[in-house]
DNA sequence: TTTGCAATGTTAGCAGCTCTCACATATGTT
DNA sequence: AACATATGTGAGAGCTGCTAACATTGCAAA
């Protein structure tokens, strides 16, 4: 799947040094959170999987929970690669548009739900983390950018993208939790995820550019 | 806080048995992962504040997740509780009350953010388990029967209910999650939830009740 | 080329956690 | 009073995260 794989021929010059370790483990933990969820995900676990001893991914990692972080912005670097794809693939500023992202954000978060609740659930108040400050808007922002463009042809005001985006933001962030905990089987069952935020994102959008023109 | 605090003195016959341990484990439990969080939170710390062996806990639980799942249960019958006196603050049927039970279940979350995380977040795939689905939908019933309250006053019928019930879920689920996991910190900061669920809800009541009449 | 240093890996080991098993103690029923 | 049952303890196996001291390799300057 990436070099790794062929390069344990061509660049076989020891077994000692992994060559690639920090980038392998991270594969690994992915592998292991999908398979065994967040919580009961295992470093040792990883390092076998790597094959290297225990103590080693202390050469590339402050700890087992930096790893996970390490994980968790590599989420949402992808999330915001799809996202702005979906996006592209219809006419600026139409409602299709960003229909399209917020089933963009629920088909992530139904391949991914290990990873979906990484990016989203580490409740660690402290660190704001820079790294976080840059990518969590930089997702944000690409359904900002939508929101603006949309606003611009409704005759709405950019000062309202916030009281628009938020709520869109409320409904597929909801939406993926729901989908990805199981919490539709048994109350609505058979949910059709698309179809619920095309429907739910159409009727929001409708309702606030009426409240706004009366 | 409970009966066991008086109970010391009244039923001190013995300090062997606990007497109410299954309770003081739950409680314990409960206060631990608030203070830490849900992922680390520990067995053994909650036997030594209940002042028992680390073997105890397995009298009253099969294993760690087991005691897990019964806090969560807990969750539930109070979010329920909450969520009933809420919508029965206001007219029944009316767009007020419905709105009073998505602040009612955003202010839960924002309370007890790690018991909300643990109701919903408990990857298992496996069990239903009954409880779940008698507490869960019991839950959401809740809602159900707001909404259908509300249909019948503006000319919806019931058979809409799924539609309207299930986005304005996904709008307060949303919301408290990204509350807990303070991700309106770097986009929206001082976001103020109640407002925010209060402009979505109307708004897509509104686009909702458009649609159906158009 | 050789030498030395920084990067990266290993082994050994501590402390803590979950969970089990055999044993101890209390409770209540007959 | 005696037994069965419920509930607690202590010791210990097997796992984990993490550290410290040591080993190996790659790279860059001499």
């Amino acid at each position: 799947m990436d070099t790794s794989g062929g390069g344990e021929e061509t660049a076989k010059k020891s077994n000692y040094h992994h060559g690639h370790l920090r980038e392998a483990l991270l594969d690994a933990a992915h592998l292991l959170i999908a398979e065994h969820g967040p919580a009961d995900f295992t470093l040792a676990e990883a390092c076998r999987r790597a094959g290297v001893s225990t103590a080693a991914p202390y050469r590339h990692f402050a700890d087992r929970s930096a790893l996970i972080d390490a994980l968790a912005a590599r989420g949402f670097t992808l999330l915001t690669e799809r996202l702005r794809t979906a996006r592209d693939r219809h006419e600026q500023g139409s409602v299709q548009s960003i229909v399209s992202m917020g089933q963009a954000y629920v088909a992530f978060a139904a391949a991914e739900p290990a990873l979906f609740r990484l990016m989203f659930g580490r409740h660690r108040l402290p660190p704001p983390t820079e790294q976080a400050m840059a990518e969590g808007p930089g997702c944000f922002n690409v359904l900002l950018e939508a929101v603006v463009a949309w606003l611009s042809k409704t005759g709405g005001t950019p000062a309202e993208q916030l009281d628009i985006a938020v709520p869109l933001w409320t409904i597929v962030h909801g939406t993926s939790h729901l989908l990805i905990d199981h919490d539709f089987d048994n109350v609505a069952p058979g949910t059709d995820v698309d179809e619920l935020v095309a429907r739910a994102t159409e009727a929001f959008l409708a309702g606030a550019s009426a409240k706004g023109r009366e």
